[in-house]
DNA sequence: TTTTGAGTTGTTCGA
DNA sequence: GTCGAACAACTCAAA
């Protein structure tokens, strides 16, 4: 009986799943197996939130793969060694997996690749994460593109050239031996069990995955285009931790997204155009692997920045005293999501406001984000921050108060996470530190005591910001 | 090689 | 209240 491994990591899925169609094409019989190894991917080991997420998925793959006559095993260690222990425990002649662009994980997995070759396993990796590999997008220079736009028209020539998503195997001939260790032994949930409400929020695993897809395409995608900057309502597609796990492939994202009733709408090429982000994000970490902790733009290493330890834990409690702000990263801490307009303000706030590292701010949400992907991490901290990829420029700083009332008209986002605040009349409610004493005194609320009062001067700020990043320009000029 | 056109998501000011 | 221009040049990518 000729046998394969399976190597899942965060591929956590059996449609549209390459390494494990390939393994099924060519050996009657696989073993799934899962390697927990978070040091393997330090700094950047799985946060809270993501492991949370992890456990309850990897609960899903092994139900799904026990419903077709399969079995997940677990287990802990040296990725490599485990790997060739599993091999010779259970006579399997090849390793399969999809690939992973982190720069951790290239080099572990190029190392594992050898060490398999030289043991005479045959090793075979496959593309489930992206649209197009990395290497294969490049300028007429040869080169990575730096900048979306011409990145995704070069991206969209390719589009229809797409392999259609592969359905799940029916039927799965798995070894039986009892080998491995138990779920919980991985000790994913947290000791302080936080958790309990998460799952109101979130179905992990493959099925929720179709689900969030099949919900949104049949009843956001149409009004995408305008709700994915609306906090105040359900128009985000919300599959980015479903997608992050690899519980769903982009192409069939893109597929759901394509369907001939969908072509032309604006909803559908906003949703597509994500998908391009998606993709841009993880080409440019691919080629660009010091960009998690240093800016990509190099002008911007000699910045300065505050060290202001009570401000940063006010931004990370909520407690910053400028409404929506606080609103996303209440959110945030209570569901492991934030809306991404809301990322884009609380982000701007901490960075040109507050004057702090972009890299704090991206260590918080890689610990409390369900999605926490380092790849888009990355890109969307050092965009805002300005000294990333096709950045906004240093005087686009985002006003909290003008964002709220533009994006929340009803102010209903707010009410939602502020309930200290919602009895404040709309006209006050972004702005309650304007608001006159006797409206706060009839809402009952006092700043300073259960609201605070900003943590930076509204208006000043702003100039101050736009006075740094001056300076940066100018300084660096010839 | 040089030139040319363009670039996710904003704010403020003045008409 | 709405609209266009300025912000400040710079870098990227393609012709």
């Amino acid at each position: 009986m000729k046998t394969a491994i399976v190597w899942f990591r965060r591929d956590l899925r059996l449609t549209d799943n390459p390494a494990l169609e390939a393994a099924l094409g060519q050996f009657e019989n696989v073993v799934a197996l899962y390697i927990h190894a978070p040091d393997e991917e330090a700094p950047w080991a799985p946060g809270a939130a993501s492991r949370w997420w992890l456990h309850h998925s990897l609960a899903a793959l092994s139900e799904s793969l026990a419903a077709r006559g399969g079995r997940l095993r677990l287990e802990r260690g040296d990725s490599g060694q485990v790997l060739l222990q599993v091999a010779r425990q259970t006579g399997a002649q090849a390793v399969f997996w999809n690939r992973l662009y982190e720069p951790a994980l290239v080099r572990r997995d190029t190392a594992i690749k050898q060490l398999l070759t030289e043991s005479g396993l045959q090793a075979t990796s496959c593309n489930g994460a992206l649209l197009f590999e990395p290497w294969t997008v490049k300028t007429g220079g040869g080169g990575p593109y730096k900048v979306f736009t011409p990145f995704w028209r070069s991206c969209q020539r390719d589009l229809s050239a797409l392999v259609a998503p592969r359905p799940a195997p029916t039927r799965l001939s798995c070894t039986s031996d009892g080998g491995g260790i138990e779920l919980q032994a991985l000790e994913l949930l947290p000791r302080i069990r936080w958790d309990v409400g998460m799952s109101r929020h979130w179905q992990p695993g493959e099925v929720g995955a179709l689900a969030r897809l099949d919900q949104f395409v049949e009843a956001a995608v149409l009004r995408y285009d305008e709700d994915r900057n609306r906090p105040d309502r359900p128009g985000s597609s919300r599959l980015s931790p479903h997608l992050h796990f690899g519980e769903l492939s982009p192409r069939q994202a893109l597929a759901a997204a394509s369907r001939p009733d969908l072509t032309g709408s604006a909803g559908a090429e906003s949703f597509i155009r994500e998908l391009g982000w998606r993709e841009f994000a993880h080409h440019l970490l691919y080629h660009f692997p010091h960009t998690t902790d240093a800016p990509l733009d190099g002008r911007f290493t000699g910045l300065e920045w505050q060290d202001d330890p009570a401000a940063l834990a006010a931004w990370q409690r909520g407690r910053t005293g400028f409404p929506i702000v606080d609103a996303g990263m209440r959110e945030l801490w209570e569901t492991g999501w934030m809306h991404n307009r809301v990322r884009m303000i609380v982000a701007s706030l901490l960075t040109k406001n507050l004057f702090m590292r972009w890299q704090d701010g991206a260590r918080w949400f890689w610990d409390t984000l369900v999605d926490a992907d380092l790849a888009a991490n990355t890109l969307g901290w050092q965009w805002t921050a300005g000294c990333g990829a096709d950045a906004a420029p240093y005087y686009r700083v985002f006003n909290p108060v003008l964002q709220a009332e533009k994006f929340d008209p009803e102010r209903q986002y707010l009410r939602r996470w502020l309930p200290e605040l919602a009895a404040l009349p709309d006209k006050w409610l972004a702005r309650p530190w304007e608001a006159p004493s006797e409206v706060l005194g009839k809402a009952g609320v006092t700043l300073g005591n259960q609201y605070p009062l900003p943590v930076v001067d509204p208006r000043g700020s702003r100039d101050d910001a736009l006075r740094r990043f001056e300076r940066l320009t100018s300084m660096s000029r010839p």
